[in-house]
RNA sequence: GGACCCGUCGCCUAGCACGGAUAGGGCUCCGGAUUUCUAAUCCGGCUGUCGUGGGUUCGAAUCCCACCGGGUCCGCCA
């Protein structure tokens, strides 16, 4: 029995194609697509065929109809100019219970794939706390990292550390030359809440103090022609920065497996040596060096790429080429996920690429922002939401619920409940929208309990989990008996989890598997409405129920997984 | 100005790369369901010019063209 119960039918399914296609006699070619559930697994529309044969659809799908079909499917229906290819029940139930036996707690994953995946994501300078705006980031990418995995890809998560730059050193300048008193208490007692205060104090400053500002000027030189102890310096306040980010990333549930630190580019020489490498490809313009990249099909200044000023420095592009460098030697496919706003910088580095002869490229997920209602994010302004204070905020509201639910629970219990149901409900409300539409942040709707939500499903997850727990010992079931609509349409759901989870991760759309997930909890709830399991009429069919929910189990938990939820055995 | 992205019930959203059967969900609102495995559930009802106009096709939310509205970018910043 394989891995992939619907990839298998599928097959099955396109044999019968060929062998409609053969007894026509067209040279035509028709699709197979999945059917409307009501009408069985797969269907064919045949009125492309209707050309060829200069015959009336109706009849060409009564022709078609008399092929036989494999097993487990039960035969064809021609309806209208479609030919309906049905699944036996019984067999099919077998069928898809077999492929989940047969992986047990890991159906859904793929087998192992050779292809290295590199995943750079987030990322964000460590100036200060996450926004949510740029927390689109961590959710999208881990949950494609987790489904890249499930799909048997072997994955490496980045974070590039760009701690680099006159943001840095502004930042850095403002820790040696203020006071806690003079900066102000943080928000937070958290070191990137304590950091960034020492910027925004520092930048203030600047504004009205000239000495102060020729000071981080001076500062700023220092440290772009290279002055190893205070590259080191700034680092460590990144560092520091870098430590309270990660920290809001885990309570999230995201984690990295490397960093990449931009100074450390710049201090062991991969910098300088692509600065050589580009020279020779390189037009001058008063002192400073850059790429003609017009004919990649970009124009005006875009078409400049500047790698190096007249004081023979580097630029962020220099970096991030010797930064590509450095990946492309590291694994198969690079995948960064990135904000819309980078679309025009990764255009730039990948036809620098080409003008240097590198085939490779690095691929690109990009999403685009959240904003608020009343506008763009933005630190500057104070119109931010933190990543914190939403988490926070929702774990809040998760308590309330669960003090509303569960006054039989501990305390402690009830916590770690509103700590996953809420966490859970950020995570999932960001992750069910495709990456590129445009997400207007309302507390209200980020902090949904019910309908598409996570909660709905981890509730879905805990409702299989107490069934089981109240079933005892496992007895043998016959899965041929689960032929009422309710199980036939939740196997069906099942059977699509790894052909789903495959498609999402190699198209790179998480949000596909939040609506699957939505779906199969929806189906799973209303199985658990029509169909008793415990009290079930025979032993054989309680049995095959008692299976049924926990193949259920396993797709609900293996699809929270992939999404970065918890899949709670109560709440 | 140019390039790229988005535009689907009152609100949010799936479907669009591979065109097919009455365009699925969720929220809101109204009305129901609990001697049975967790009611964060389920059922019913209301709600749609798929931005607009053309084109291709037996068939278009889906493909092509134009336009409208919104977003993002076009630094010797990162």
């Amino acid at each position: 029995m394989g891995h992939d119960p619907w990839a298998e039918l599928r097959e099955r399914a396109e044999a019968v194609r060929t062998a409609i296609e053969a007894r026509l006699g067209v040279r035509t070619h028709a699709d197979l697509v999945e059917a409307p559930e009501d009408k069985g697994l797969f269907s064919l529309a045949v009125f492309p065929y209707a050309k060829e044969l200069r015959k009336a659809p109706p009849a060409i799908a009564a022709e078609a109809a008399l092929v036989p079909a494999p097993e487990p499917f039960a035969g064809l229906q021609a309806v209208g100019g479609y030919v309906n290819l049905t699944a036996e029940p019984a067999a099919f139930a077998a069928h898809v219970l077999g492929s989940v036996a047969s992986l047990g707690e890991a159906y859904g994953s793929s087998p192992a794939q050779p292809m290295r995946i590199l995943l750079e994501h987030t990322s964000t300078n460590p100036t200060g706390p996450l926004h949510v705006g740029r927390a689109r980031n961590p959710i999208l990418a881990d949950a494609l990292g987790r489904l890249l995995k499930m799909a048997g890809y072997p994955v490496t998560r980045e974070y590039l550390v760009n701690d680099v730059g006159r943001q840095m050193v502004v930042q850095y300048w403002g820790t040696r030359h203020l006071t806690p008193a003079q900066v102000g208490p943080p928000d937070v007692d958290k070191a990137d809440y304590r950091f960034i205060k020492y910027y925004q104090k520092a930048t203030e400053i600047f504004e009205h103090d000239a000495a102060a500002k020729a000071d981080v000027a001076e500062m700023i030189r220092r440290f772009e022609l290279g002055d190893v102890a205070l590259t080191k310096d700034v680092r460590k306040v990144a560092e520091e920065v870098l430590s309270g980010i990660l920290a809001s990333l885990a309570r999230l549930g995201v984690a990295f497996d490397s960093f990449y630190w931009e100074s450390d580019s710049i201090l062991d020489g991969r910098v300088q040596e692509v600065i050589e490498r580009l020279m020779p490809l390189s037009h001058e313009e008063g002192g400073s060096h850059y790429l003609d990249l017009s004919s990649f099909g970009l124009e005006g200044d875009a078409a400049k790429y500047f790698f190096v000023r007249a004081d023979g420095t580097s630029l962020y592009t220099t970096r991030d080429i010797a930064y590509h460098l450095d990946k492309m030697r590291r694994c198969d496919v690079a995948i960064n996920v990135l904000g819309e706003d980078q679309k025009l910088t990764f255009d730039r580095l990948k036809a620098a690429f080409r003008l240097m002869g590198i085939e490779w490229a690095p691929e690109t997920v990009f999403y685009a922002f959240v904003s608020l209602p009343e506008g763009k994010m933005s630190t500057r302004r104070g119109v931010v939401v933190n990543l914190d204070d939403l988490l926070d905020e929702a774990v809040a509201r998760a308590g309330e619920e669960v003090a509303k639910r569960r006054p039989d629970l501990s305390e402690g219990r009830k916590r770690e409940i509103a700590e996953f149901v809420g966490v859970g409900a950020v995570r999932y409300n960001i992750a069910r929208v495709q990456a590129e539409k445009r997400i207007v942040f309302r507390w209200e709707e980020a902090l949904n309990f019910e309908g598409n939500s996570a909660p709905f499903l981890q509730y879905a997850h805990a409702r299989a989990c107490s069934i089981l727990d109240r079933a005892g010992p496992r007895t043998t079931g016959d899965p041929r008996l689960l032929v009422h609509p309710q199980e036939q349409l939740l196997l069906r759901r099942i059977a699509r989890f790894p052909s789903v989870v495959r498609d999402a991760a190699l198209g790179r759309r998480v949000h596909a598997v939040a609506g699957y997930a939505a779906d199969l909890a929806a189906q799973f709830n209303q199985f658990y409405r029509d169909c008793p399991v415990l009290n079930a009429g025979s032993e054989g069919l309680r049995g095959a129920r008692v299976e049924l929910v926990d193949a259920s189990r396993v797709v609900l938990r293996n699809a929270l997984d992939g999404l970065g939820l918890v899949a709670p055995r109560e709440m």
